[in-house]
DNA sequence: CACCAGGCAAGTA
DNA sequence: TACTTGCATGGT
């Protein structure tokens, strides 16, 4: 038998599902690329950040060798279109100095770590948090972790299913603790909150719409809680 | 013009 | 421990 958590999530899975096609996340054609992405998506459009990403893959800079030996100050002059370009290029310098020291340098042999020693590992480093640490778990290494945003918070606080003082952590057990444990079902998933929040909770609020509207308990934008 | 975007760390009291 | 602030470009 499930539990009421369970259904609820289910029902909010068929309700995405069944308004949006796949969305097929991660935009990356190689795991090192959705590792960038993940850092220089912090608080960013993404629109900002395909525009840096694009200048490091056309020039070869896109894997962790040359991405490593690149001067800081060239690094954050390419990543400049995504935003906070000079904390950011510190913060991917971190990332490849992680796997130079903690794997060799090889990056198939970090992606092929156990999973909860792997994200221990990479909160440890600076510039890495908890969102940007599992979106490298789900969308680079293709590990069952849910990965929890802003807008997974907001959609779920207006929805009455946390309060406002829920963690990060949680949240993500929340999910975690109540679904099958699924690397495909979890990458769906916060793809479609994503764009469901992009599509409907933005400035010209389109909740008539809205793919959750009968997800009760909540009328009305979640912009304005 | 103001506001915010697929966060995080550092500073302050 | 509990708030607050800095980081920065580009689109609405």
């Amino acid at each position: 038998m499930q539990s009421a958590t369970n259904q609820r999530l289910n029902e909010m899975f068929d309700l995405l599902l069944d308004h949006f096609s796949p969305q097929n996340w991660w935009p990356g054609e190689t795991p090192f690329e959705v590792m960038v992405g993940a850092v220089l998506t912090q608080n960013t459009n993404w629109k900002n950040v395909e525009k840096a990403i694009d200048n490091l893959k056309r020039q070869g800079l896109l894997n962790p060798e040359n991405l490593h030996a690149l001067p800081l100050s060239r690094l954050a002059e390419e990543i400049r279109p995504a935003g906070y370009y000079n904390i950011k290029a510190k913060r991917l310098r971190n990332l490849t100095t992680f796997i130079e020291e903690r794997y060799g340098g090889d990056l198939a042999a970090m992606l092929d770590a156990e999973s909860g020693a792997l994200r221990e590992g990479l909160l440890s480093i600076k510039g890495v948090g908890p969102e940007t640490a599992d979106s490298i778990l789900l969308y680079a290494a293709n590990l069952p972790v849910f990965v929890i945003d802003a807008y997974t918070y907001r959609i779920l606080i207006r929805h009455g299913m946390i309060d406002e003082e829920t963690t990060y952590d949680e949240l993500q057990s929340l999910f975690m603790d109540h679904l099958p444990e699924d690397s495909r079902l979890f990458n769906e998933f916060h793809a479609l909150i994503v764009r469901t929040a992009k599509d409907y909770c933005r400035k010209t609020p389109r909740c008539e719409h809205c793919p959750l509207r009968s997800w009760g308990p909540s009328e009305g934008p979640i912009s304005s809680p």
